[in-house]
DNA sequence: TAATATTGCATATTATAATATGCTAAAATT
DNA sequence: AATTTTAGCATATTATAATATGCAATATTA
């Protein structure tokens, strides 16, 4: 069966592509996973798992987010996405 | 102190956020936290907590994301930041 | 508005994410 | 290319997310 438009992804696929996003973010700061991990007050091994797509937590990712300047973006994303299911389900 | 674009959002925020995004798609389908519970083999209680603003996980979420058909568009946002990211590092 | 269903929340238990340590492989530096 | 630094990974321990149960407060429905 031919696949046009990528869809099937899996829960360990995203995870995957969240950790080489980690990874690629913070080597572009020239940080080595030590240095990012004690900047966030986590462990190194918490940043090692998350960037080999393991399970991880909320916090974690939003402590690196954060890091990285893209929490108030992510922020505004979710809230008109929220403001957008809360009205449709109020047109009716 | 005038602010005028929304800057200071905190990590709670960003879960609360998300709490509030879940349940909004979650009552647009009028199904209960039991019902999408039990759809992604996870606990009501589990459900309760995310839309609460408490800490979770990232399968939890991504459970939760397959559910309402967003996963496929997540994980294209992540690889296209994925390849930005590794590509301006490529540039130098 | 009475009955029923759903949600919120507290406590206790279980499963697992976060952690520390130690080692090996791979990069980076000299 | 030898040395040093960094990253990957395994095992064991600790902290906490996920869970079950019970009950009170709200919605929802008859």
């Amino acid at each position: 069966m031919l696949k046009l438009i990528g869809a099937n992804v899996n829960i360990k696929d995203v995870k995957m592509g969240v950790g080489r996003f980690v990874k690629a973010k913070r080597k572009a700061e020239n940080l080595t996973q030590e240095q990012l991990a004690e900047r966030l007050a986590i462990s190194r091994i918490t940043i090692q798992n998350l960037e080999a797509g393991k399970n991880f937590t909320m916090d974690t990712l939003l402590k690196v987010l954060q890091h990285f300047n893209l929490l108030s973006g992510l922020h505004q994303l979710i809230v008109s996405e929220v403001d957008a299911a809360e009205n449709i389900e109020s047109l009716y």
